[in-house]
RNA sequence: GGAGGGGUUCCCGAGUGGUCAAAGGGAUCAGACUGUAAAUCUGACGCGUAAGCUUCGGUGGUUCAAAUCCACCCCCCUCCA
């Protein structure tokens, strides 16, 4: 990768993409006079990152396309802790082998979004548990510790609410954890000559942190930048679905499903979703949000928003497999199907089940595949007109099933309002 | 330790002996309209085809009948020590 060196401060404010920064023209300067190392945190609270980390980890990707050098922690050791910042209730901690699986995982699908093989600036993914297990009680104390005020611990706005709260509190372990975060800095300073620490909006104490302890440990000045928490314009929580999290790993989130949510994007929240989580240019966004706005219809914005960003996650491949089940959901008509469509289906994601019976009531079929929650439920989706077999609307609801009348004497397509699908298949 | 106020169906919140599966709002889901939007309108929203069954912090009691009354217990909040 070429070291391109275009002003990245600067083109991250134009996509809307920072939060707050310690001395933004500094920081600009320090970015635009030479390759830094930057670096970014992830610790494994799953065995997978959600979409929430995808907007620090395209950051650390702008960063390596600007001719930075992104260096991705996987918190093996920060994991073990637990980060308090905003959280209003201790958490429970996991083991140490869950711990250190859901690391070696994390650790992996960072691997995927930057480049490892480009020159100088090539990536670097480490484990913080690397230089953290063998630090010792007393040295801990004395050598790091003894930089950091609980005075000045206690005024952080992150953990404000533990201390104040009536009824929460805050354990020492928890309470530390900014230290341990802190010294990841100081120490990716001296060994890597990392200077800028990028992080979520909800890390800027943690980051603040880092910056005074490698001030002290190491006499040297590094910086930070934080990115917004993405928010949508209705208010609801940005990740979410019916179904919970959109994760990245395609054995919880398949790329069919995980393409569906970015096709979901609300109108109103698209146009920024394009600055935040794909590498087209401002200007390109521009002008398709111009172009959407002058056509009646359908706007394209939703359309490219998923396209790019399932590439970006889940490859080529992954996008096809998406799209493919899409149209053959929303636009093609489904007769024209082959097996091996079928078939394909299934493994790209379609979510489905297996039957046994040789006939089974639709009622049943539906609380089966949990496109309906109870019978009754069942019933009045039917009576609705809300349910669709093979593509045919189904309103009686007494019908059974009979494999004969299937697709290939196998196969059954559930629908259950506009978008929810299943895949009944005869074992 | 003392005084007071609370815990209701996913959330907020009304209900203080039968007319309560429990008002109202939100969220959610479906239908119509659309663009696999938004807004709007309609409907559903404990389980059961139904009769009916199971719910109102927990346990026990009073009563023909309890979310509602009584006893004990658990949890939360506010004030005092």
């Amino acid at each position: 990768m070429e070291c391109t060196n275009l002003n990245i401060v600067e083109e991250l404010r134009n996509r809307g993409l920072i939060a707050q920064t310690a001395g933004e023209e500094e920081l600009e300067s320090h970015l635009l006079s030479g390759m830094r190392t930057v670096y970014c945190g992830f610790d494994p609270t799953a065995d997978s990152l959600h979409i929430g980390s995808l907007v620090p980890l395209l950051a650390l990707k702008r960063f390596q396309l600007s001719g930075h050098k992104p260096l991705a922690v996987a918190g093996g050791a920060t994991g073990m802790i637990g980060d308090p910042s905003f959280k209003s209730q201790e958490r429970k901690l996991n083991s140490a082998e869950v711990t250190q699986a859901w690391t070696a995982s994390i650790k992996k699908q960072l691997e995927q979004f930057i480049d490892f093989d480009c020159g100088k600036n090539s990536a670097l993914v480490v484990n913080n548990l690397e230089w953290t297990e063998n630090l010792d009680i007393i040295s801990f104390l004395r050598d790091i510790g003894k930089h950091f005020s609980v005075n000045a611990m206690i005024q952080k706005e992150s953990v404000k609410q533990r201390i104040e709260r009536e009824g929460e509190g805050i354990s020492f372990t928890e309470f530390a954890y900014s230290i341990l975060q802190s010294y990841d800095f100081a120490h990716l300073n001296s060994m890597f000559d990392c200077t800028v620490q990028i992080g979520g909006s909800d890390q800027w104490g943690n980051i603040t942190a880092g910056i005074d302890l490698t001030r002290r440990m190491n006499q040297k000045q590094v910086y930070g930048l934080t990115l917004p928490l993405v928010t949508k314009a209705d208010g609801g929580k940005f990740g979410k679905t019916e179904d919970g999290t959109i994760w990245l790993d395609p054995a919880r989130t398949s790329c069919y499903a995980f393409y569906q949510f970015w096709i979901n994007t609300a109108d109103a929240d698209v146009y920024n979703f394009l600055k935040y989580f794909t590498f087209l240019d401002v200007a390109e966004i521009d002008a398709i949000e111009e172009k959407d706005k002058s056509a009646q219809g359908r706007p394209e914005a939703q359309g490219i928003l998923a396209k790019e960003v399932t590439k970006l996650v889940h490859g080529e491949e992954g996008l096809v497999a998406a799209e493919r089940i899409s149209e053959a959901l929303f636009s093609g008509d489904i007769s024209v199907m082959t097996e091996s469509d079928f078939e394909q289906l299934k493994q790209d994601g379609m979510p489905s089940s297996v039957s046994s019976d040789a006939t089974l009531t639709l009622v049943q079929a539906l609380v089966d595949s949990e496109l309906a929650s109870s019978n009754k439920m069942a019933r009045e989706f039917i009576g609705n007109g809300a349910v669709t077999v093979n593509g045919k609307k189904i309103s009686d609801s007494a019908i059974e099933l009979v494999w004969d009348t299937a697709f290939f004497g196998k196969y059954f397509l559930l629908k259950r309002g506009k978008k929810l699908f299943h895949l009944l298949y005869k074992a």
